[in-house]
DNA sequence: TATCAAGGTATCGTTGTGCGATACTTTGTG
DNA sequence: CACAAAGTATCGCACAACGATACCTTGATA
């Protein structure tokens, strides 16, 4: 739970094991089963992963915080294993499609997904609308199934997208089925930014809208994370009423005003995310 | 290309170095920059991800060709690094939505997937139906976009999913747009497995269809993947006219017939395929 | 076309990390 | 309740992986 992962240590100098205690070094003495190499490798994955563009080998090493000699290293193995892939031509490395195993055994192992496509299926296919699933993972919502409808949300529409809890629909969703403490320590965890000049950023503004999430069993949000976009979302719980996920759907301000979304859209999402608070999870 | 990695090594007994090389070994002695910890880590990601369902230590062991200690200090580093998460209950380790992260990266830095969305949206809304887009690793088609239409499909509507190239409608409709010799070489490097009563086993019967593909512009298929699915596709191409990918559209038995869709379906995908191949890739 | 800086690649000797073994503890099963 | 099977903790040694550095390549500038 209050576990932070592997902050982004502070960049070094060019190659040295200089400077104060490093994240990994601290967890290694912490914990003698920690195998520090492990983390180097998986932070080279998260850099490149997260930059979103192929990357070159003194950038890696910069935004990794990681020497030159460590950088190229890591590069080297993980091309030989087949996730990176160093175009020979510019000699920047990006991510392949085998980060897609990876995901695709997590999705297929998932028994909420597995459950839940069905009827996200069915419901896209009844209004007509973006349809998505997603879960909580630390403070942020984060999307693992997408049926995006329209051509809107561009490349907004797809799957690992992250969006802060307290701003997304679904993650007040998720929140208003919490326990009320935990909830509240989990929005305190963060500094609540405006993604949009829509976005709730008054702390007992936010509260009061998971607790009116609480009591009508849905949460509406007006353009907080994107202007253009009206989200409604709806707790998926287990077998003992906490949430392990949310429906949601979002639509067009072209062609929605938050009451027709209150109205119409509202009542089909808790149907559908009650469909899938199956008693098994 | 003509690089198998990692293939599962031999399992070992119970704790030892024992036995003969090692493919992990064997590649540290042949490249001084490899690292053979990254390479083990991965492994034990591949198997739990590969399972489906969350794994016991010993599960994992034993799956991974790993012995006990190396595995107990690979889970307890890729947990701490919440990549694995394992279930105090149950004592077993499952993927986490972590994996999720890596592939928004890959999807997100990939132009044919933020280019393609697009038009696949505008596909799956004119015409009613599944529209899928993949690539080609190795000797599998694997999807990189699903828009699933109906309920059909169960769960095969994941994302990272793979066919084998021969018989999926994807996989021919990309060899069709390779140098013969080398999709020759691509159709011999794997023995041509039935994956249902209909699948083509026989060589010449895949190459003539993937002529016939060349020819036509497309590759439909009949019940080869999945029994009461039919698929068409029409591969991207980049600047050159090498493929890049495919789009590919499925449908049911029960409402098309092979003809309809190669009447009516095929344009279609093809005219979609178009709109995707720009010349910037 | 020549010059040069910046980025990428190859090599090396040393050391501390990560190795396999094993003893210990917990779990759940007959 | 006893026992086997699975999971957890600890240890000392060896060599894998480390950071440094020297050597190439590339492409920018004049």
């Amino acid at each position: 739970m209050g576990e932070d992962r592997a902050g982004a240590a502070g960049l070094r100098a060019k190659n040295g094991p200089s400077g104060a205690e490093d994240a990994a070094a601290e967890a290694a003495r912490a914990d003698p089963l920690f195998i520090a190499a492990i983390e180097r490798a998986m932070r080279v994955l998260e850099t490149v992963s997260a930059n979103h563009a192929p990357m070159s080998l003194t950038e890696i090493a910069a935004a990794s915080g990681l020497g030159k000699s460590a950088a190229q290293r890591l590069t080297h193995t993980l091309s030989g294993l087949g996730y990176l892939r160093k175009d020979p031509e510019t000699r920047r490395y990006a991510m392949t499609v085998r980060a897609l195993d990876l995901a695709h055994g997590f999705l297929s192992a998932d028994p909420m997904i597995n459950n839940g496509l069905l009827h996200l299926i069915d419901a896209r296919e009844r209004n007509g609308e973006t349809v998505n699933m997603g879960r909580l993972d630390g403070t942020d919502f984060i999307y693992v199934v997408r049926l995006p409808a329209r051509r809107m949300n561009v490349a907004a529409a797809l799957i690992g997208r992250r969006q802060p809890a307290y701003c997304a629909s679904g993650g007040r969703a998720i929140l208003s089925r919490m326990d009320p403490a935990e909830a509240e320590a989990l929005i305190d965890s963060r500094p609540l930014r405006a993604l949009t000049p829509m976005t709730l950023t008054d702390r007992g503004a936010v509260l009061e809208r998971i607790e009116q999430a609480r009591r009508e069993g849905f949460s509406a949000t007006d353009q907080e994370v994107l202007l253009g976009e009206l989200a409604v979302s709806a707790p998926i719980t287990d077998r003992n009423g906490a949430p392990v996920g949310a429906v949601q759907s979002s639509v067009s301000t072209a062609s929605w005003t938050l009451e027709m979304v209150r109205e119409r859209l509202a009542p089909r999402v808790m149907e559908t995310a009650r469909l899938i608070s199956a008693p098994r999870y």
